[in-house]
Parts: C-alpha cells; sequence; structure tokens
DNA sequence: ATAGGCTATGACGTTGGGTGAGGGTCAAGT
DNA sequence: ACTTGACCCTCACCCAACGTCATAGCCTAT
C-alpha cells in the first residue's frame, strides 16, 4: 500500500493562498479537520482535504459564510442551485444598496461643490422664515452649540447660490400647502407618498438626507414644538399628518 | 434662563430609530456623548446631541466606520470632500466587486442548468487523456474520495452536452500550445497575460474557478507530479511557466 | 549542541452592537 | 406610604473570521 502525500499546515497555506490561523480555524470550527494528527498533534492533510478546501475557497470568494459553506458542503441533501440563487438575491440587494449609497454621495459632492458661484448670507437664506424664531434660534446656535459644528453648517449652507435657494424655497411652500390640502387623504395613500417623496427631494436641497434621518426628521415635527408650531400654523393637524406620512416613507424606503 | 430640553436615552432612540445599546456604544466610544449626566448617572442629551446624533446617522447610512464618522465630526479641519470622494472610490469598488460576483454565480447557475441535453460518460470526458493516469485517477477518487463530493462532481461534469465538450477540448489545447510558444516572453506580459486569460475562462468550462482557486490551481501545477508531467510533455519548463503565470495573473486579479 | 524554522495551544483584539443579569430609579396610582 | 411597571445603570459575555502575540514544544542541519 501506498503512502498518500501528506500536507503540513505552511504547505497547505502556500498551496491555497490561506493563512495557517485560519486552517487552525476551520479546524476548530469543524469546516476542514485534516486527515491525520501526527502523535504530536501535528495537522496533515491529505488531497482530498485540498479539494475540499479549494470548494471552501470558492464559496467564500462567493461571500458565502463559513457556516453556509459547511452546510453546503456536509449536507449532500443541500439544493446547491437554491442556494446559489438565493445568495444571488442577496448579492442583488447588496449591489443596488451600494449603487444608492453611491448616488447619495454624488448627491452630496454636487450640492457642496456645485453652486458656489454666489454665496447667500443669513438673510437671505431665512428670509420668509419667522423672524423671532430665527432670532431665538441663532440665539441658541451661539450659546450652545459647538462652534466647529456651526461653522461647518454654515459653510455648506452658505453655498448655495441665491436664485436657486429661491426656487427652492418656492418648492417647498408648493409641497407642503399641497400636502396640507391632501389631508383628507391617508396617510399612506400614492397622492401623499408621492408629496412626501417631492418634500423628501425638497429636504435634501438643504442637506444629504437618507431615508433614516428623514425619519427621524418626520419624528422631530410632533415632538419639537417649534416645528409642529411651523406647521401647525399652516393647517391644524398638519405637523402629525406630515411626521406619519414620512416615517411611512422612509420605512417603506428603508425596506428596500 | 430658560431650561433646555432634556432627551432621555429612550427619547433619543425613538427620535432617532437605533437602540439604546447603540447609545451606550456611542458613549463608550466617545462618538456621541451625551449633555449631561444626572447624579444617578442617567443620560441626557440635548439638542446639539441630536443634531450630532443626524450626522453620526448620515455617515453610517453611508457605510463610513464610526471611527471614520467621529474623525469627520471632530476634527474641523477633516477635508468633507476628500473623504466622501474616497468613499466613493471604496463604494465603487465594492460594487465592481459584487458585479462580479454575480457574474461567477450566474456562471455557476447556467453550468449546471444549462447544456442538460446531452450528458456525457466518462470515456467521452476524458478522450484525450492518456488512459493509464484516468484510470489511476478514478481508483483514487474511488477509494479515498468522499463518495459525496464524488457524485457532485461527476454530476457537474456530466452535465454538458457532448457537441460544447468538443470544441472546449479544442479550445483548450490550443491555449496550452500557445502558451507553450511564447515561454520566451516574460510570464508577466501582456501577451502572456491575455493567453493565461484564456485559459482560465477554458478552466471554468469545467468548474467555477475564481481567482484564488485558480491560484491555487496554478500551483498545484509544480506541485502535484501529474500535473507536472502533464505539461513537461508538452515542453519541458512549461508547468512552472504556467504556475508563475497564473499566480501573477491571480495577484491581480485580486488585487481588483 | 545549538540555531533556525516549523508546529501547537491559548488568549486577547477587532466591529457594531445584541442579549441578558442583577440591581437602582422614577412617576403614577391606590 | 406603598406598590407596580417602566425605565435606567453597569458589567460581562456573544457573534464572524480570523490577526497577533506569547509561550512552549518539535525537527533538522551543521
Amino acid at each position: 500500500m501506498a503512502m498518500r502525500k501528506k500536507y503540513s499546515v505552511n504547505q497547505v497555506a502556500r498551496l491555497s493562498g490561506i493563512t495557517v490561523r485560519a486552517l487552525h480555524y476551520y479546524d476548530q470550527i469543524g469546516l476542514l479537520k485534516p486527515a491525520m494528527r501526527s502523535e504530536k498533534k501535528y495537522r496533515y492533510y491529505d488531497e482530498s482535504d485540498l479539494l475540499r478546501l479549494q470548494q471552501i475557497l470558492f464559496y467564500r470568494e462567493l461571500d458565502f459564510s463559513l457556516e453556509q459553506t459547511r452546510n453546503i458542503l456536509d449536507d449532500s441533501d443541500f439544493d446547491f442551485v437554491e442556494a446559489l440563487k438565493t445568495h444571488r438575491q442577496t448579492l442583488m440587494q447588496k449591489h443596488k444598496r451600494i449603487n444608492q449609497l453611491i448616488q447619495t454621495v454624488d448627491q452630496a459632492l454636487e450640492k457642496i461643490q456645485g453652486d458656489q458661484n454666489m454665496a447667500l448670507n443669513d438673510k437671505d437664506l431665512y428670509q420668509g422664515f419667522d423672524q423671532e424664531k430665527i432670532d431665538r434660534w441663532n440665539r441658541e446656535v451661539d450659546e450652545k452649540y459647538d462652534p466647529k459644528k456651526v461653522a461647518e453648517s454654515r459653510r455648506n449652507v452658505g453655498k448655495m447660490s441665491k436664485e436657486h435657494f429661491n426656487t427652492v424655497q418656492e418648492q417647498g411652500e408648493r409641497v407642503t400647502i399641497a400636502i396640507a390640502e391632501n389631508m383628507d387623504q391617508e396617510a399612506s395613500s400614492p397622492v401623499v407618498q408621492a408629496l412626501i417623496k417631492d418634500h423628501h427631494a425638497w429636504i435634501e436641497n438643504f442637506y444629504v438626507c437618507p431615508a433614516m434621518m428623514y425619519k427621524g426628521l418626520g419624528q422631530m415635527y410632533v415632538e419639537n414644538p417649534e416645528f409642529t408650531a411651523f406647521y401647525e400654523k399652516i393647517k391644524p393637524g398638519l405637523a402629525t399628518f406630515m411626521c406619519e406620512s414620512m416615517v411611512y416613507y422612509a420605512d417603506n424606503a428603508l425596506k428596500d
């Protein structure tokens, strides 16, 4: 009987490109146990181990977890095709999500870099808002907020061109009024949700506002008296209604 | 002097959509420390904390690590635009990689599902290979390898149509010979690397073979006498040359 | 015999929290 | 005043997939 070829950890590591530690770990979790152990506990792998390792590496390459891999390899009844298909779906979702993230980043960059030709001052910026509230807000900001953050947000906001801002402001008013006019509908109705989408887009003129943040904003509409007052003044119940609609919208967006 | 609004952990959690534990954690790592602590160690957040949390959530949404986020928020000199740009690059790389993974999965599915009309038998499959070696290989497989795995790989290989296999076999020969004819070039030269790319594609007709696995295969060409003999017979030094070229190719592919 | 290169196990670190355990606090209702 | 229930605190261990020592044993060559 011929001697089987034996491979030490180091040899297997060099062959496969993974580390010795990884081999130890795979052994430990029962994913790849060496065919043999010397009396001094040295691990020795044979060709069938190498074959299995190739398969492990294949699944690892595809971002399967080690446990999934073990299930696939150890269970002969495991539906390989089905596993690949669901895995494909997961990958597609990730793909989509990353795509969205890139778009969000792009929007952020655009907003920061574009429209720098004509900076705004505070008066322009808050034009149309209740003056007393603005003063109070500014005072609070000056007194309480970290100077760094104030400078930063002022920088960002100050970089919008005046013209852009005016039309933007109009848009916001139109959207808000349209929402108020549709308060008889369900918050989840297509009409309202479409308007909320516009509202979200409008908000993003000021700062980048991913779904999660938008949800938080919606909740602030009812929790924060300043906001509540602003919207209640337009129409009673509008603050609550907007909150509800925004949260619904954000949750849907987050589900993907 | 007016009392500042205070928010308990629970309130902040509900407002922001993250868990209380996460807030504890953010406190612990110094990412978001509450404005105030009661004498009983209760955390109380104020509006500026909420503002910071919104920013944190924004960066989290974009898959920044918490440490990166902290750096961005705490360092006023931090180049925000630059950070976004590099982050965009990272996202693009991930995007690309996931795309590749999806393609690999698709290839695997295609290979498993397609071409089932005409299955091959062993003779067809190994046609053109040295018969003695085949017998030995089969014996070894039968004796030593896990029946599960044997069944699986046989299933996979058996599903290629005969016609497909014939042309595939020709392709493989052409590529191998072309590589042998270019052994005077560097393994890293464009010519050789292009051929290796063909070779990789050819290999993938038999089994899905991501870069890491391809590298392993390349190393097997010099470590495993069966392989070495096969290639040395075509041209002395070819085994080593192919190994070198394949490893170089795989390493480049792995770098992305 | 000694140096070097290999091997083993064990334990702790990483990220971003989850999930309790065990105990203190607060506000409302009775 | 007391109880109840909801809230708060701080440990402290858990996940994946290893990396990184530390400490000690093994093997081989000169």
